[in-house]
DNA sequence: CTTTAGAAACATG
DNA sequence: CATGTTTCTAAAG
């Protein structure tokens, strides 16, 4: 699946007083309920929730100040779909985001879709990686706000000393995730010679 | 209401 | 304890 970028800065976005139109919707995933979101532009928002999912609307609300939020469930799902749908049916789909950030986050963020599944990085590495080998901290607040949970993998960021490291949405979601990857890196299909 | 300054908060090392 | 960035609050214009 190819996934394709635009991005917002948050300057841009307030310049323009025009609101943005959202759709989003609550979905069941393979890893727990999520709400999910898109605007003309792309996909904006993916986020997994244990509770009724309110906070969740509200941490898109918030992301999005000047938005129309409009829910359409039958919308959603079909998104859903997509961005769960096994590898097997990626085939030749393109996928869009519409991120919305600082200049810095969208560098975390970007540099984050570059990560393979299965593979695992150190906050530290990933700051090296944006060229800013000093703002590890930094990098772990950018990686704590990623808008787009589990499509932006920022379940395989983890601590240098190889403890798990923190999750927004729960430290078991992460393993589980974690796990899940590991577990499709089939002995010998990952080996190619 | 808009802008600014300063402090506190962070999914770390 | 230092680090870089973001967010929040309070105060001023």
């Amino acid at each position: 699946m190819l996934i394709t970028t635009e991005t917002t800065t948050t300057q841009q976005l307030d310049r323009s007083a025009e609101p943005i139109h959202i759709i989003y919707g609550n979905h069941p995933t393979p890893f727990g309920p999520a709400l999910i979101a898109f605007t003309p532009r792309g996909l904006c928002h993916l986020d997994f929730f244990d509770d009724d999912g309110i906070a969740a609307l509200a941490q898109l609300r918030k992301n999005w100040p000047q938005a129309n939020l409009c829910e359409d469930h039958s919308a959603t799902t079909t998104l859903t779909q997509q961005v769960f749908a096994p590898p097997s049916q990626h085939d030749s789909q393109t996928l869009r985001l519409h991120l919305r950030g600082t200049d810095f986050q969208l560098k975390v963020w970007l540099r984050l879709l570059h990560i393979p599944p299965g593979q695992l990085i150190s906050y530290q590495e990933l700051a090296q990686a944006i060229d800013q080998p000093k703002a590890v901290r930094a990098v772990g607040g950018a990686v704590g706000r990623n808008p787009i949970c589990y499509l932006i993998p920022c379940h395989r960021v983890v601590r240098s000393d190889g403890s798990i490291g923190g999750y927004r949405s729960g430290i078991a979601r992460k393993k589980t995730l974690l796990v899940s990857e590991a577990a499709h890196q089939e002995p010998g299909t990952d080996t190619p010679t």
